[in-house]
Parts: C-alpha cells; sequence; structure tokens
DNA sequence: TTGTAGGCGTTATCAG
DNA sequence: CTGATAACGCCTACAA
C-alpha cells in the first residue's frame, strides 16, 4: 500500500525499474516463456509489486478491439436475464471475452444511447434483447460493422444473427390447452406492451379465436410486478365476471393474479386457470404450483456468445437464426 | 445503409470529406459553437451521414479518463440491486458519466477479475457492493487510484468513501419488536452468507440474548430463493416445533416461507410471525401482507454516484461514510 | 533473447 | 476561426 506515485504504473515503469525496455515486458504479459528465465523473475516479481493493471486503451486504438462483448437487458429487476447473462458469461471468458452490460428500461431512445456508450468503448459484439430498434440505432450498428446477435426472439429479418424462441406458438400450444381442459373465458394479461408481450398477445388471440371465442385482453402500460397482477385481475373480474381462466406475459402477474384470487376464496384450477411465462422459481413454491411456459434462458445465452465469437474468429454462421424451443412447465395451476 | 466503407469512420474521414481538418470536427464536437456556422453544418451534414461513433480509446489513452463508472453488483437476479443501479445512473448521466455494470456472484475472486476487467477499461470510479475483498483487489484499487464507493453498508474502515445503512441496528430493532409482541422462538433464516446476512444474524442475536433467549440459525449456502425459504421453513420445524417467529436475510426466503406454512395450515402471525428484509413488492400481494427492513436503495445509489463524481471534480467529500437510514415496512406478517 | 521505430484516434497546446 | 504538432501505452514488424 505503499502508493508513492501518483500515476498508474505502465509498462515502461516496471521495464524501467528492471533496467530493460518495455518490450519486454510486453512479451513477458503474453507468453512468460518468450523471455529469458532469470528476467521473467524480475518482471513477475515487479509486476505483483505495482499491482500492475493491464490497459485495454491502446488495444482499441490500434486495433479496434477491446476483447469486450456488450450486453443490452431490457431490465435489471427481471429475474429472467439472469440467466441469460450467465450463460453468455460463461462462453466469453471461456473464450477470454468480457461483457459490459447495460441496460434499456424497455426504451428504444435508451437502448440507443446505451449502444452508443457500448460502441465508444469498441466493443467487439453486440448481443441485444429486443428486436425494436431506432433508425440511428441501426445506422450505428452498420457502421460499427461488427456481430449483433439479437437475442430471445426469432425477428423475421435480423439485423445480423438471432437466437430465441417462438413465443407466438407457445402461447398458442398452452391456451390451447387451457380450451381443451375446458375453459372458456380466458384473458389475457399484459404489461408494459414489449415486443415479447405483443407476440404472446398474438399467440393467444389465434388460439382463443379459433374455438370461436373471443379475445379478452386486459393490458396496463405499467411496469409488471406481483401488485400490477393483483390490480388487474380486480379490473378483469369487474368488467367479466365470468372470467375462467388468465394467460399472463409473465410469472409475477401471474402469482400476483394468484394470491389475489385465494384471498377472494377463488379455486384455482377449479374457478380461474392461471398460466404465466418464464417458471421462475416462485410459480413452484404456489399452492397449487403455477403453469408456466419454460425458455431455455441459459442455452440461450450460451448461443448467442457462441455466434458472436465465431463471427469474430472469422467463422460466420451459415445459419442466421436459431430457435431453441421452448417447454411448458406444468402446475397445479391449470 | 451503403456501407461502402468497411472502417468505422474517424474525425479524419468526415474531415476529408470536407476539406477541413479533423481538429476542427474534434472542436464542433466538444462545441458546435466553437466553429463557424458554415463549418458547423457541413460537418452536422456529415456525421449524421455517415453515422459516427465516438471513440473513447484515444482520451483514455492520453488522459486515462473514460467518462465511466463502474458499478459491481453481486447478483443480476436480486431485485434489490437493481433501483439502487437506477439512483447511479440518473446521477451520472446527468453529468455526462455512463456506467459499466458487472456481477460477481458473490464471490471475491470474481469480483476481483470483474475489477480488474473494469479497470482494465480505465472506468474513473467504481461502486461496490460488498465490503469483503481479497488483497489484489485492494492492491488494484490502491494502484488505480480513483474514488471508490462502497455501497449498502457502514465498513468500520473503507477503502474510501461508504453509503449504507446500519443491517445489524435495523436486524435488533425488527426483532425486538417481534420479542415484544410475545414470539420466544424466533429463528434466524439465512442463505449464502454474504456479509449482509451476516450482519443481520449478529442483530438477531443480540436482541433475542438481550431477552434471555438462545438464538437459533437456520442457514443454507445455496443462493437464496422462494423455494429455498420453503425448504428451510421444513428444517426448521423438524428441529424446533415450538417456533413462533421467523427472521429472514431477505424477502425471497420470507415469503417461501409464509406459503409453505399456509399451506401446512399455519397462521400467520398467530403461531408464525415472519419478517423479511428489502421490502419487496410481493411482499405487499401476500395475505397477509410481509413485515420487511425496507431500505433507501435509489438514495444509496444517487448519494453513491454523487461522492464519485464530487471527487472526480476535485472536491472530495470531506464525510467519508453516509449513513443513509432504513424503515420498517408494517405488514400483517408480525 | 531483447531492442527500435511507427502507428492507432483524439485532444491540449501553440501558431497562424 | 482553423491548422500543425505532439502525446497517451501498447503491439506489430523488423533488426540486432
Amino acid at each position: 500500500m505503499s502508493a508513492t506515485q501518483k500515476t498508474r504504473p505502465t509498462l515502461q515503469h516496471i521495464a524501467d525499474r528492471i533496467g530493460i525496455t518495455k518490450m519486454t515486458v510486453s512479451r513477458y504479459l503474453r507468453d512468460p516463456h518468450s523471455v529469458a528465465a532469470s528476467t521473467r523473475e524480475k518482471i513477475a516479481k515487479e509486476i505483483e509489486a505495482t499491482g500492475y493493471i493491464q490497459n485495454r486503451a491502446p488495444a482499441m486504438l490500434s486495433k479496434a478491439s477491446s476483447k469486450a462483448i456488450g450486453i443490452l437487458l431490457p431490465s435489471l429487476s427481471n429475474q429472467v436475464f439472469a440467466r441469460f447473462a450467465q450463460g453468455i458469461e460463461e462462453v466469453a471468458s471461456s473464450h477470454g471475452y468480457q461483457t459490459l452490460i447495460a441496460h434499456f428500461g424497455y426504451s428504444d431512445l435508451e437502448e440507443e444511447s446505451k449502444i452508443a456508450s457500448l460502441l465508444s468503448y469498441q466493443v467487439d459484439g453486440l448481443i441485444l434483447t429486443e428486436t425494436s430498434h431506432t433508425n440511428r440505432t441501426l445506422q450505428m450498428i452498420g457502421t460499427a460493422n461488427i456481430p449483433v446477435v439479437e437475442a430471445m426472439e426469432l425477428p423475421h429479418t435480423p439485423i445480423d444473427m438471432a437466437v430465441g424462441l417462438n413465443h407466438q406458438a407457445a402461447a398458442y400450444d398452452v391456451v390451447t390447452q387451457m380450451l381443451n381442459s375446458g375453459k372458456k373465458q380466458i384473458a389475457y394479461f399484459g404489461a408494459r406492451l414489449d415486443s415479447r408481450t405483443k407476440l404472446r398477445m398474438q399467440g393467444y388471440t389465434q388460439a382463443v379465436e379459433a374455438q370461436g371465442h373471443k379475445p379478452i385482453y386486459i393490458l396496463t402500460e405499467a411496469h409488471s410486478s406481483f401488485s400490477i397482477g393483483a390490480n388487474l385481475l380486480e379490473q378483469a373480474l369487474n368488467q367479466h365476471s365470468d372470467l375462467d381462466g388468465a394467460f399472463c406475459t409473465n410469472d409475477d402477474i401471474a402469482v400476483g393474479i394468484m394470491l389475489a384470487a385465494q384471498q377472494q376464496g377463488i379455486s384455482i384450477p377449479h374457478q380461474l386457470a392461471v398460466v404465466g411465462n418464464n417458471a421462475l422459481d416462485i410459480g413452484t413454491v404456489m399452492s397449487p404450483s403455477l403453469t408456466s411456459i419454460d425458455s431455455p434462458r441459459f442455452e440461450i445465452g450460451q448461443k448467442s456468445a457462441e455466434l458472436i465469437i465465431s463471427a469474430l474468429a472469422g467463422v460466420p454462421s451459415e445459419q442466421k437464426v436459431y430457435d431453441l424451443g421452448y417447454s411448458i412447465s406444468a402446475g397445479g395451476s391449470l
């Protein structure tokens, strides 16, 4: 902790103390065995003593490469993206890449600003989690000329690559199951109206209309939460007293609905079937447990990182869009 | 989208097309009114057309400044840190600073590696969320010579600055309330044993011992979750059939306990009082609602960012440790 | 095995 | 108002 010097140590500092040139120190850092054993020891000792920290700025300058992948998450408060980020990081770190995380609160403009920021740090690749972008975002990504993966969905015209699942089909499937179980008045509960909420709504609508029912939408612009779920149920019951099913854009809302329903003595699934999305842990401790559409988030993260890294290694993937599927986590709420 | 050039546009490219030097373009970017009106228009047009993206690498090289603040979060799946990050970003962005987020899964070593990474990108300041660090972490921070805030807790010997609250006192207070309400066999439920879990445990222990009771610890190394809460309750009831209170390190565990208890017909709070930490939204939709210790996370984030930015502006704060207090969000579970 | 020269993109400084 | 120059720290390429 004897910080005699005010400035961060550089290769030059280390070299000077030993009486060699910075070039030798640079070589040591990349491959310790490329320098003489005696030199090696001296350098190692000095690096240890000074607490030298690598400086990526020069590499960013000369090669426009930062060994970093930028990750854009819609929100930090949504547990869904934690496993996704872990999948990315597992693959990235095993290939010597760092990850830089930014979040944009489901806002196009905020996404644009965060992407500009990440690009200004010369990230080598980008992993996005929305498929709707501003024109300037698209332009920046175009000029940056780096590999980009849009994760979670399967856009018809991806910017570059995409890894995700068919949310619409998943919704169609499970809503059809609900109908087949005898439910007739199923409402769709959505919040925040991001693109996945809309896709699920489409799948829902197709399923109910296919059986001759009218879709019922209970929507809010608010950020989703457990308490919003509870509020939405109240709103739905006021308008549709014969409601017997709830298909929810996520588990937060689904759990909020279950808890509110049970407090009113509505039995689940007998009087009201509830289905969510994302299969979060909380659904498993509910009674009955929550039926939810599960997605391979960790694997989507892994695959996204693999695609970026392959592209950076000069091996662009032939296939541009990967569908990693979904499963239905069956619970007692349906 | 006519990407004729493969390389990212630079100031030089833009200058060449107009027939001026890059220096003028550089000036324009920092202050558009520092160049002649006619020049200004030409530059603006060209920047718009090329989709120029700022490159921070040279600034990082020459001034060792990146206009970025690094944030280290223990976990992305913990909702607690979302508001905290928002508080930081609100202040940072209003001062022209970006944020770079990394997470370390409550691991010292992972924290060290993420800090090394952030420092290699020349972040101008660091906001940490743990008070236990490896020696190498401390050394790196020392040599980096940048302002550092340890947020959430109130360490006795902060690295530099700290903003947080007294978790131990909060725990003492609320456990004392539990005891005063007539509970005698209160257990502490902890997971993952991070430093805040330990502080709360100390406060709990002091409170129960002050009234002549023996502390009961129900702990797990596992990552906390709703289902872990349910499991821990089962374990606790096996060992202590007369359990009448549960003080939990967080709301995930508390809610898991409440749901599991209610499924067994245990009435809350009559037979079992439950108290959590963090006052998450889910607690408000439980029935009864969850009593929980609430913390000013957004404000902690704001204050942390303010301290960093003041220090960077050359106005170091006299006071090094800020206690932002806590409140008890009263619910029916106590 | 180690050293020297040059360059990456931007900005501070000084000159015109 | 605009231009020329040098510097930041590291790595590639070449030289000894």
